[in-house]
RNA sequence: GCCCCCGUAGCUCAGCUGGAUAGAGCGGCGGCCUUCUAAGCCGCGGGUCGCAGGUUCGAGUCCUGCCGGGGGCACCA
């Protein structure tokens, strides 16, 4: 149990000693870091919501939760204080800050993790950019967005699976087959196809381009565009385990999968006929109005497609499915959604988030993103400017429900003012205090500090050199990564991590102003200080794993 | 018309699902390198949290109604 959830649960002891057998308060007590240093370390309202329960006034009750907690803490705790309406603020002693330290250390990398109480088998599924052509820049949010996400899952305990679904399959596809061969042949490319310039290069890597059918074009194309959009993603550190064909769904032995679906649908009575076409009954789960499922002229429509698709998803037994949608798709999200419960899912089990779009402002306008003009600015051209870590450090850093504004000419001349060199700064700048101490001291400051942690456990004591409060808030902000990776999982926010980081690094920054490490006196000082270097420099570099960018020992 | 997201400092955005005197980065102004990395540090300036009501000890946060921006409402994908 790390020190926070201690110190939580002795003040929700406290609260309850207090309460006795009358009822619980409405609301959980918090366990907060207080803005201001002149409120504490930490601050409770357990006094606060006591009060309705206890028919007391708050501040008399927090005088009661104090002593409460003086007795169970002992001289862990320094001193409390009853402030404002009826909070209870709590300043910690010098051991329980050296015992956190020790904490940290010894949970190691899995600090922070590991913490979910049911772990799940989660498919994530994002990108899935049509491959028509190679990915925009606007994708690599979707890219950055998901591999967080899915980090920041697997690193709280869950079993994650990445998939990238490739729309290779219908009307657009062959568009790009009708303007591959085009190209080939040096013709106009249709107005509905696709007019960039990456299509000429597919016609000339493609034999026989001049002449060969559009549906085997097309085929080819999709083919080539797929490995150049996972050599992309590759390069933005992002990598799937998966990808699945949309064509494979329509295709092999009959029934195909999504007759199969169809077949299931209808035989749970979902579907009807109505003008020759198919229906799914999408308002019986909740939808505006039916919809098409195949047309009077016997295609099948997209959400034929899907609804086979997550029917396959439901087949490999995921205890949860997340799909990651840009904004335009969002009026889709309810057939969606209704077409799952049709199928037998739970409605809790399929999770669509819906990400907003990131606009890319070039010479102060919008720039271009139409995947059919061939006027947009791609990953690779992104990745190429400012680099993989600025690229993702930007993209995560703002919640993925509200919409931003990316700068390139901004993000070109000034890419070393993204925080995220910022982070990886304090990083490389702890590598080199370490390096200057050399690995024997530092080696035995983490030893030092262990060994500090388990005798504070067995007997109680600690005589250490007093801290400073810069030392103080550096390690307070360590011991809030786990309950910032919780808030991240919950939400589906990586960008908490990515504000985390930079808090962080500020902290460790701070610190390093003000407390002079290498050479510190006495030596107990020095190792101590070596100690907190260490534990800062792995959940730095933890953060930032999770957010996929990488943390330099040297800069 | 209906649905979703957003509106917080000059700009880009956080704000821990209701807590105390609302923050960060960038930009602006002024300082700081014989000392573990100046990609850094310190200081200053900058706000009717879109507007109006409501809920309560307490609202940027929750509810209602407006206003503004974006997106979506296919037998396209």
């Amino acid at each position: 149990m790390n020190p926070l959830a201690e110190l939580r649960a002795a003040v929700e002891a406290a609260a309850t000693a207090l309460r006795g057998d009358r009822a619980a308060p409405s609301a959980a007590v918090t366990l907060q870091r207080p803005k201001l240093e002149a409120h504490g370390d930490y601050a409770t309202n357990a006094a606060l919501l006591l009060a309705p329960v206890l028919g007391e006034q708050p501040r008399a009750i927090a005088e009661r939760v104090g002593e409460e907690l003086a007795e169970r803490l002992g001289d862990q705790l320094q001193s409390t204080q009853v402030a404002g309406p009826g909070f209870l603020n709590l300043v910690l002693a010098d051991p329980w800050y050296r015992a956190a330290v020790a904490h940290v250390l010894a949970a190691g990398r899995r600090f922070g993790g590991g913490e979910v109480g049911a772990p799940e088998r989660i498919l994530v599924e994002f990108v899935s950019a049509n491959p028509t052509g190679p990915l925009t820049a606007a994708s690599g949010r979707h890219a950055a967005y998901g591999d967080a996400l899915l980090r920041i899952l697997r690193f709280a305990g869950h079993e994650v699976h990445s998939e990238y679904y490739v729309n290779d399959y219908g009307s657009q596809v062959l568009r790009l087959g009708e303007s591959i061969r085009a190209r080939a042949r040096g013709e106009q490319v249709p107005n509905d196809g696709y007019q960039g310039e990456y299509v000429r290069e597919l016609a000339m890597s493609i034999d026989g381009a001049a002449e060969a059918e559009p549906a085997e074009l097309a085929v080819a194309g999709v083919a080539l565009m797929r490995a150049r959009i996972e050599r992309s993603l590759e390069a933005f550190g992002v990598h799937f385990d998966s990808w699945f064909s949309e064509r494979s769904l329509h295709e092999g032995e009959r029934p195909t999968a999504v007759q199969r679906a169809e077949a299931e649908l209808e035989a749970g009575g979902h579907l009807y006929r109505s003008d020759e076409a198919s229906w799914l009954r999408a308002t019986t789960f909740g939808d505006d109005k039916d919809r098409v499922l195949r047309r009077a002229d016997g295609q099948p429509t997209y959400l034929a497609s899907d609804v086979a698709y997550h029917e396959h998803k439901r087949a490999r037994s995921f205890t949860r499915l997340i799909d990651i949608w840009g904004s335009d798709h969002h009026g889709y999200v309810r057939r969606m959604q209704a077409a799952w419960q049709a199928l037998g899912g739970d409605a809790d089990e399929l999770e669509i988030v819906i990400m907003q779009y990131v606009h890319l402002i070039e010479g102060g306008e919008r720039a271009g993103m139409s995947k059919r003009r061939g006027d947009f600015i791609t990953l690779d051209e992104l990745v190429a400017e400012i680099g993989s870590d600025a690229a993702r450090y930007f993209m995560v850093q703002r919640s993925h429900d509200t919409e931003m504004d990316l700068d390139l000419d901004l993000a070109r001349s000034q890419s070393a003012d993204n925080p995220v060199y910022y982070v990886q700064y304090a990083h490389a700048r702890i590598a080199s205090i370490l390096e200057k101490a050399g690995a024997g001291r530092v080696g035995a400051a983490v030893e030092d500090s262990e060994r500090h942690g388990r005798s504070v456990a067995d007997n109680g004591r600690d005589t250490g050199p007093s801290l400073e409060p810069s030392e103080r808030t550096l390690i307070r902000t360590l011991l809030a990564f786990p309950a910032e990776v919780a808030e991240a999982v919950e939400r589906r926010a990586p960008h908490r991590i990515a504000a985390y980081a930079l808090e962080l690094a500020q902290r460790f920054t701070a610190f390093y102003r003000d407390c002079r490490v290498v050479g510190a006196e006495p030596p107990a000082v020095e190792t101590f200080r070596l100690a907190l270097s260490v534990a800062t420099q792995q959940v730095l570099a933890q953060a930032l794993g999770l957010l996929g960018v990488s943390a330099p020992t040297a800069m």
